[in-house]
DNA sequence: GATGTGACTGACC
DNA sequence: TGGTCAGCCACAT
């Protein structure tokens, strides 16, 4: 099915340069949804059967690998984030506001 | 069909 | 400044 609030997600989480992350915030607000937030949490959970999904570039607000328990392990989120050149500090990426990707900025809907 | 839960966020005390 | 509360909607039981 297309046109779904998550295949949304999938395309605009598609769209995330690799070394770059964003929130599920960002990601809301960009579908016009921001006060459903915790929807695109849930449409990550259902990108686990979407190979092409990199959810481990969506982080929340603050940068907090929140959903790395969702990963099958605990370092998979981290690693997966490492190996793309993003630092992370306490399951948290330090330099989050430099590697912030903006869905309105980049793609200027 | 109703209830509970969740990978969040913003606002309030 | 920091902790707590409510809202949001879809999926699972």
């Amino acid at each position: 099915m297309k046109n779904s609030f998550y295949d949304d997600v999938y395309a605009v989480v598609r769209l995330v340069p690799t070394g770059r992350i964003t929130s599920y915030g960002a990601i809301a607000t960009y579908l016009g949804v921001k006060s459903s937030s915790r929807m695109v949490g849930w449409a990550m959970n259902l990108a686990h059967t979407q190979a092409d999904v990199p959810a481990h570039r969506v982080v929340n607000r603050i940068g907090l690998l929140t959903g790395k328990h969702h990963f099958g392990f605990p370092n998979r989120m981290q690693e997966l984030l490492e190996a793309e050149g993003i630092n992370i500090k306490n399951n948290q990426v330090a330099d989050f506001d430099k590697l912030f990707w903006n869905p309105f900025t980049e793609i200027s809907i």
